[in-house]
DNA sequence: ATGTCC
């Protein structure tokens, strides 16, 4: 491996060494109190080195906040974020460390679910164009106020507080859509944390799936690596399912931006101390930080019982087409989140705040957080590729404890700028294009489409496989889309 | 990601 100098915030000279295949580390140098670790394919960690993408600069200075714990991690779909990188870990200690809402996103608990439908796909081969028709009129795309069902703000303020639970006390869930989400769909969330401009806006979004990478998408399983996992997932090859992406909208947006204009209020000399503004924190200990917590888990709520709107949604369509669909949720996972945990650090216990920001909790079998259905196989996980790419289901890996506090990536990684992606594509060809090869999109925007291109995404094939490769997570299953609706 | 500039 060759010396490269990358010139970050603070000119920092690092030399990502290779200490073994798929792994790197930056030594600590200046503030950094541990090393940062990366994970990639000699391609992928190149290609964070770019000049225009501080990838590699911002996980150094992630590397200097106070409590962290072992090792900043990037994972293999790492690229640049608000101060921190989007495919990023950062696990600090609970008491002695300090909570960054741009460790966590804007977007809180954005994340993916997997449905399956019972169907195949000689059940709906011929009517794909009509199943993205009618999904794109049932459900609201796109940016702005839209939703599939009607709220007002005291519901609003039950799904912040009990997230699905609230929705299955309205008849919007199953007991096991509750059974297959991660922690139930409901994190400590305090409605009176959250800013009241961002529950106005959570008023109208309740089952809307938003815009930029948000989509949903019905999937064939196109191929089956691990039967007995898939098996277990419910999942079988030819079999249709249902991705969703889609995150906390505006209410988590809002709340977001609320907070780090508070911290930065709270706390002016940090933004001076700081390698970069955007990494500003507050203490775990401190009053702040807790309401942030309070605001963010009752996002998080918000964002798990979206998706879930958006799934009764789905639910109703396919049983409008299809008399034989029973659509049932494999998994929801959040992958833009702060969760106390705990994890052995040296040969001690430890209850850690991990910080995931474009990540994917990836807990192995085992694991107490794993649902009993999957206790033997691993938390699911999946990795959406790009509009015209395959996405994979994985098992949470035997390693992912160990190398990167129980996470996996969370799709394909940008690879080009929006605004560069824009630029070299145009909507009509590659609707085309997609609709040549069988893949029928449906889009609110023709900028969304274009800035969401395939040549504007790292190759997920080659992501995943540094994933299996490292046991952070198995492949079970790849899917490719027939159906796509964005925003 | 986001009523992409209150």
């Amino acid at each position: 491996m060759r010396v490269v100098v990358i010139c970050g915030h603070g000119d920092n000279h690092v030399e990502p060494v290779e200490i073994e295949p798929n792994v790197y580390e930056i030594a600590p140098t200046g503030e950094m109190r541990v090393p940062a670790r990366v994970y990639g394919s000699e391609s992928l960690v190149e290609a964070m080195r770019t000049a225009d993408d501080q990838t590699l600069a911002q996980i150094q200075d992630v590397a200097t906040l106070p409590g962290i714990q072992q090792f900043a991690v990037v994972l293999p779909d790492g690229h640049r974020g608000y101060g921190f990188p989007v495919g990023s870990v950062a696990a600090v200690d609970a008491d002695d460390g300090v909570i960054s809402p741009g460790g966590v996103g804007f977007d809180i608990n954005c994340g993916v679910r997997l449905l399956r439908t019972g169907l195949t796909f000689q059940d709906v081969a011929g009517r794909e164009s009509m199943l993205a028709d009618r999904l794109f009129q049932t459900i609201p795309t796109g940016l702005g106020p839209g939703s599939s069902l009607d709220t007002d703000i005291s519901d609003v303020r039950g799904v912040l507080e009990t997230g699905v639970e609230w929705l299955l006390n309205e008849g919007h869930a199953r007991k096991a859509d509750l059974e297959h989400c991660e922690e139930n769909g409901r994190l400590p969330g305090d409605p009176n944390a959250v800013p009241t401009e961002a529950l106005k806006r959570g008023v109208d979004q309740v089952g809307s799936l938003g815009s930029g990478n948000h989509f949903l998408e019905v999937q064939r399983v196109s191929e089956v690596y691990d039967s007995a996992a898939a098996a277990a997932f419910g999942i079988d090859l030819d079999e249709i399912v249902v991705m969703i992406h889609a995150g906390s909208r505006g209410l988590g947006h809002q709340t977001c931006s609320h907070y780090i204009d508070e911290f930065e209020r709270a706390y002016p000399d940090l933004a001076e101390s700081l390698p970069n503004e955007q990494l500003v924190y507050a203490p775990l200990s401190d009053r702040l930080a807790g309401e942030y917590r309070s605001a963010m888990n009752a996002a998080a709520n918000f964002a798990w019982a979206n998706r879930q709107v958006m799934t009764q949604a789905v639910r109703e369509v396919f049983s409008d087409l299809f008399e034989e669909a029973d659509v049932q949720l494999v998994y929801d996972v959040g992958h833009n989140i702060a969760t106390e945990e705990h994890h052995a650090v040296g040969d001690d216990e430890q209850t850690l705040l991990v910080h995931r920001k474009g990540a994917t909790r990836a807990l192995p079998a085992g694991h107490p957080d794993v649902p009993d259905a999957y206790a033997d196989i691993g938390q699911p996980v999946f990795v959406p590729g790009d509009m015209g790419s395959r996405s994979y289901v994985l098992a949470g890996g035997s390693r992912s404890l160990e190398r990167s506090f129980g996470s996996a990536p969370h799709g394909a990684g940008r690879a080009k700028s929006r605004t560069q992606a824009s630029r070299e594509y145009a909507a009509g060809e590659l609707q085309q294009a997609l609709r040549a090869r069988g893949i029928f999109v449906r889009a609110q925007s023709g900028e969304t489409l274009t800035e969401e291109s395939p040549g504007a995404y790292k190759n997920v094939d080659e992501v995943v496989h540094v994933c299996h490769e490292l046991g952070l997570g198995t492949k079970v299953a790849q899917t490719t889309p027939l159906a796509n609706i964005k925003g």
